[in-house]
DNA sequence: ACCCTAACCTAATCAACGA
DNA sequence: TCGTTGATTAGGTTAGGGT
């Protein structure tokens, strides 16, 4: 439904992009979850729906995967769960529940991951990458992340909120000036 | 063909950090 | 203290793998 493909100045009138470019933009495999891990992650979400960064680690390491995908697990979980509530609101539980999803929800605002602080150096390449593909695929993630020495999932985040803002200020910024060479100091 | 759900997306918001 | 920006959320879409 969203156009990932109206961005501004050349970013897609690079002209290389055809068939080598959907290889790059691949999505990462799909994890296949065993029974076993589904019962620990189960297990985990109806204890604690909002799990802080700690728990996530922790679940990562007891089942053998990435935190990141433990964090896109409890996500997709959360929205499922939220999804079969408006199906059937009738029940007897009442206004009490809301409030103790609002208690939990603040007790795991306590441990979110700290934030991490990109030099300007790294800031330089992200930004580069940035312009010559706003939407890269695992393939280009992973290459990045290794070049800079960070997470591939702090690249993504990255970058999620890199085109968001993006989108913002376009909105702010009616048409006038479409050429406009995106702030951010870059030397020659 | 269809279903389930991981992967991915935007938009809004929370919050750390530096000027 | 305030703007910038990384992290997390809600909620929706895309696509891989199984039936």
């Amino acid at each position: 439904m969203f156009e990932p493909l109206n961005w501004p100045v050349k970013c897609f009138l690079s002209p290389n992009l055809s068939t080598e470019t959907t290889a790059t933009n691949r999505r990462r495999s799909r994890a296949k979850f065993t029974e076993d891990q589904l019962k620990i992650l189960v297990n985990a979400f109806n204890q604690k729906p909002y799990p802080g960064y700690a728990t996530k680690k922790r679940l990562a390491s007891e089942i053998n995967t990435e935190e990141s995908r433990i964090q896109i697990w409890f996500q997709n979980r959360r929205a499922r769960h939220r999804f079969q509530k408006r199906s059937e609101p009738e029940e007897d539980l009442k206004s009490s529940q809301d409030e103790d999803h609002h208690e939990e929800k603040i007790r795991s605002r306590e441990d979110r991951r700290c934030r991490t602080s990109y030099t300007s150096s790294q800031l330089h390449t992200l930004i580069e990458a940035f312009m010559k593909n706003p939407y890269p695929g695992i393939d280009s993630r992973e290459q990045l992340a290794k070049e800079i020495g960070v997470p591939e999932s702090r690249v993504q985040i990255w970058f999620q909120n890199r085109r968001s803002r993006f989108h913002v200020q376009r909105k702010r910024e009616p048409d006038e000036a479409l050429e406009q060479r995106q702030d951010q100091g870059q030397d020659p």
